[in-house]
DNA sequence: TCAAAAGTGTTCTGGATACACCCATGT
DNA sequence: ACATGGGTGTATCCAGAACACTTTTGA
């Protein structure tokens, strides 16, 4: 199968910035390069843009071929397209960003055919082409945007405890927060559900659960919303 | 001059949202078409990325080409990627959007060979492609940019009014702004430079001009700034 | 009874908002 | 003199920050 075109044109790829969070570690998803260039190297997982698939299908697709995970929260971060950035070739690539519940898939990558792990989002080794940048510029995204958008949520199980919510945002703001305020503020967006259950198997007193209530904050947002934390 | 590859490509593309601020109205910069698909309608700038050319450096050159302008503030917006946005083919497009004096180059646009024209941003027409999402795209994001980020002044003179940078912000946000709180904070960042001059030509009280601290700003913006208006 | 984390209230401060009048200038 | 926009100060309110102790539970 071969196609001509008129004039040269850049390859499109798309790269996936997986963060998921670990105890209170934010980590992020990285699968090792089995071809050349980088061959060995650690790298984002992603790939060629087919002709016929929309940019998010393709990031949705790589992700699941590569990782085997899907059904995740996925949001375009930034394209990048500086020349050199691959060495055989011009690429440009539409990075997306995207938020998984750890718990659940953190077996599934690492045993994959395809070599993925999980690593601390401060303790990566060097990365495949600007591959470091992206996880740098999607850093600085999530931390942006979890200030106004109660996108943490993606990141926990549906329970959880005010505590694990806190220690998310103080893993993504990368500083502590007074617990009273934290959890004041947490409530008083009204977008948690105070639920008739408690954390299990803890060696000290049990927390209350909750959970996230998608439905209110859908509505909120048609009409002028503000979430803060 | 024809090339071939192993498999089907999108075509990638730029567009550019221009917008200026003439008196009190923010205004975005269209073309006309004069090719199919959607000959004579309005549309923004933009075209073909060249494969040894970085992805801003084809917004600029694009930007020239069809409009005369240089030298202005430029940031990425977003890849548009979606099946079918263009009929002919598979085209993504990698939108910018730019800010510009509108003072120095109202004539020049509307000038040139090809059919340029300023439009209010709230009173377009129906632009090619998926040209009307982007400009809803852009708008949204220098709303909330202006907010965090002193880019307003990029749509200014250099020397302006304090009146003149509140309209700016009205237009922007599209809500009134209180004078005395708007001034109060305006100069309470203190990247604004009073100037021994006032404005001319005008049938009363002549205002005070500033302009706009950029090395101050840029000092700030290295160890952690926070600026809001 | 001890360890470990859950849970809770108040004070203070600073920024956001709301609001109305006098001033300078050109016609 | 008058019309037009320039320029200024204060009171109120609310959200954010700072801060420490008691309670519950399992080991």
């Amino acid at each position: 199968m071969s196609v001509s075109y008129e004039h040269p044109r850049p390859a499109l790829t798309v790269d996936c910035v997986v963060f998921g969070l670990d105890e209170a570690d934010l980590k992020v998803l990285l699968i090792r390069r089995e071809l050349d260039p980088f061959r060995g190297r650690w790298a984002l997982p992603g790939g060629f843009v087919r002709v016929e698939e929309a940019l998010d299908d393709a990031a949705r697709r790589e992700l699941a071929e590569e990782t085997g995970l899907s059904g995740v929260f996925l949001e375009q971060l930034y394209t990048f397209g500086a020349l050199g950035r691959d060495p055989r070739e011009r690429v440009v690539s539409v990075a997306y960003y995207a938020l998984v519940k750890l718990g659940d898939h953190r077996v599934k990558a690492a045993t994959d055919a395809r070599e993925a792990a999980w690593f601390a989002v401060d303790d990566t080794p060097a990365l495949a082409f600007d591959h470091d940048e992206i996880l740098a510029v999607a850093l600085e995204r999530l931390k942006g945007k979890v200030r106004y958008r109660p996108i943490g949520f993606e990141l926990l199980p549906p329970k959880f405890t005010l505590s694990q919510l806190q220690r998310l945002y103080e893993a993504i703001l990368e500083r502590p927060l007074d617990k009273r305020n934290f959890r004041k503020k947490a409530l008083g967006t009204g977008l948690l559900v105070e639920l008739d259950e408690v954390e299990q198997d803890v060696a000290h007193r049990a927390a209350r659960l909750y959970r996230f209530d998608r439905r209110k904050y859908e509505r909120l947002e048609k009409d002028g919303f503000s979430f803060e934390i």
